[in-house]
DNA sequence: CCTTGGTGTGAGCAGGATAT
DNA sequence: ATATCCTGCTCACACCAAGG
């Protein structure tokens, strides 16, 4: 006795349901539906009113499976409630609104440990890519980000050895610019003040500091940071 | 060349087989 | 009786082969 068929959700038409009834194989229905432009005009009609008649739709833990690729851009920023990352999340959000990537969040809280640890469990998962803040990853982080497969992106920032990609600026120019800036207007006691102090808040010090001290006006007494806690 | 089909892939699951 | 192992199956895709 055969045992019955227990497709999940009682029924959901499968790949193999919809080229049945168009009367074509498996991976024909897939290149119609990924690729349609490698399938002929003809076949493309048929499978799309064999899926349009099974209310097809592909299942994407079967294709991640297969292609050994989630259709999930995993993203890491150090914060979620400072303004700064709120609007790189908002922006990758949009970026992707009209395309089937989803997006997996993860708050390092800017501890570059809790980064290496969301790494670990993001990278298994074979996102589609990876988005980190930053080029201060930890040694482990580098290296899971080298190896994930993925395209991956750090933003934020700019530095002589990006991973893959690279979206930011310099902040030790930023720092450096706006202070020169200033001195230019006429100013001559230029304080900073600095809280939570990442490594891109080190940098844009050290470019105020580099043009105080070319303009002969640094002044320790000038500088209020804040450590940065983990 | 263009289109189509066959085969291997691998994590997770259900259910059967075997061991304790 | 319970625990553990094993097997078959699922799914969409990449790669390669074959037909027209």
């Amino acid at each position: 006795m055969t045992r019955p068929r227990s497709r999940r959700g009682g029924g959901r038409p499968t790949i193999a349901d919809v080229a049945r009834k168009a009367g074509v194989g498996a991976i024909t229905v897939s290149r119609a539906l990924r690729e349609p432009g490698r399938v002929s005009e003809d076949l493309r009609r048929q499978i799309q009113a064999a899926v349009d008649e099974l209310g097809y739709v592909p299942d994407p833990n079967a294709r991640a499976l297969a292609s050994a690729r989630a259709e999930v851009f995993g993203v890491l920023v150090p914060s979620l409630t400072n303004n700064v990352f709120a609007e790189v999340v908002r922006g990758i959000y949009d970026s992707l609104s009209d395309s089937p990537f989803r997006i997996q969040l993860g708050n390092t809280h800017y501890s570059g440990l809790e980064e290496e640890r969301l790494l670990q469990v993001f990278a298994p998962q074979r996102p589609a890519a990876l988005i980190v803040a930053g080029i201060d990853q930890t040694p482990m982080s580098r290296k899971l980000l080298e190896t994930a497969g993925c395209p991956v992106v750090q933003v934020m920032e700019t530095g002589p050895d990006p991973v893959d990609m690279l979206v930011g600026f310099s902040h030790f120019d930023g720092g450096r610019a706006a202070t020169e800036h200033l001195i230019e207007m006429g100013y001559r006691r230029i304080g900073f003040i600095g809280a939570r102090m990442d490594p891109r808040s080190q940098r844009r010090l050290a470019g105020y500091r580099a043009a105080m001290e070319a303009a002969g006006l640094f002044d320790s007494r000038l500088v209020t940071t804040t450590p940065l806690l983990s």
